[in-house]
DNA sequence: CAACGTTTCAAACAGCCGTTTATCAGCAGG
DNA sequence: CCTGCTGATAAACGGCTGTTTGAAACGTTG
């Protein structure tokens, strides 16, 4: 039970940092002594600082994926071949978002976690997830595919990428723009406020008219 | 004029790395290394590696508000009052944020450099930033909350986080996500494509539909 | 109890980091 | 001519990095 306990303690304490600073600026002996672990743990139970980051996303990701996929599985059932509205597919995307971190730590921690993966260097890290996570993303996107056959595929994809970028860019910054918000408006925001908030947006910008063909490339 | 050639070599091959490894993970014997300068030159020009960051962020940032707060003077004189709609102020950034790194370097540069500024630790640069350049932006949402009277203060606040999210998320992961697109559609998509394909999306968003208020807290 | 594999621990490793120092070249004005 | 100043340069500084080592402590199994 205590190697149980000191790897767990590892990742605990790994997340919280490396959501708060970054993977570089977040060093294995700072890790280590707030986790009151010894230094040389971390090469012990993970084998290297690049595996630990990977675990950490793991440990997130894999009750994620395994859980949406069910999610997709019953509204697959209960639509039976008609297409799911896209409301329906986000609305339940953001409930296994919202259920999964619940369990463990915060939301604000996983998706920080997500931001960081696409714009901190850690090429090793977009290759891991690509490679263990992208069966779930491609069956989602088929589906909003269905949900929305008037788009285009190229625009679709940019779209849906927009969206990404909304999201993840809004929660991973969240306590900046808190912080901004509760003193320009007084209002404190949850973040289930804030996904309150995004849905009309997104479900907005994925039915916004075409733009206008690129000039001087008419027929 | 040694000592200008110099300097503009550091910050030339600077914002390269930057833009393409993040601050933390890029060196200053990379840098100087690469821009065939001695290592010193920029403790010796610069002070530390964290002014060298934030000059390299003023080579741009300083261009785009002077040019921007002159877009903002023309169109107010214009407007003579009156409020401007919001797809005039959007074109009009838009128009701005490629014309100014046109004349040095790649658009992808400069919308890295912001993501990052947003998304990497480096706490002195978001106090920089705001201090230097926050009164453009505040100037800005101002003429945006005249363009759309209808949107709540906190709301308009959100979703102009939102959109702010969506383009630097894109623009600044732009290189992988053309990849995907590249291969999977065959398509070569250019900055200019991707704000065609944007604006309608924002738009779309600003306007969307107010958010359902909260549950168990209506009156 | 003894031998075992597993986990912890302190110490050391080589390497890179940002910054500082001291020396030297080139050029200006007295 | 020489004194001062600006900039370039090589070398060194202390400190922090991820990783490895070998010995000690542990709990389990024979």
């Amino acid at each position: 039970m205590a190697q149980t306990d000191t790897v767990t303690r590892i990742l605990d304490t790994a997340e919280v940092l490396f959501a708060e600073r970054g993977f570089a600026e977040t060093s294995l002996r700072t890790i280590t002594s707030k986790a009151k672990v010894n230094l040389a743990a971390v090469n012990y139970h993970f084998g290297s600082k690049k595996a630990l980051i990977q675990a950490v996303f793991a440990r997130y990701l894999d009750p994620f994926t395994e859980r949406f996929h069910a999610t997709l599985d019953t509204l697959e059932r209960e639509y039976d071949g008609r297409p799911i509205p896209l409301e329906v597919l986000l609305e339940n995307m953001a409930r296994t978002v919202l259920e999964v971190p619940a369990e463990r730590n915060s939301l604000k921690v996983f998706m920080r976690l997500l931001g960081l993966a696409y714009t901190q260097a850690q090429g090793h890290l977009r290759g891991y997830i690509q490679q263990h996570y992208g069966s779930v993303f491609t069956r989602f996107t088929e589906l909003v595919r269905r949900a929305t056959p008037e788009l285009p595929d190229a625009e679709r994809f940019w779209r849906l990428h927009f969206m990404l970028g909304t999201v993840i860019f809004t929660l991973s910054g969240l306590d900046a723009l808190r912080d901004i918000a509760e003193k320009d408006y007084g209002e404190h925001v949850s973040v289930r406020d804030l996904i309150r908030r995004l849905r009309p947006v997104v479900v907005a910008g994925m039915n916004a008219p075409l733009p206008e063909p690129p000039r001087a490339v008419a027929v």
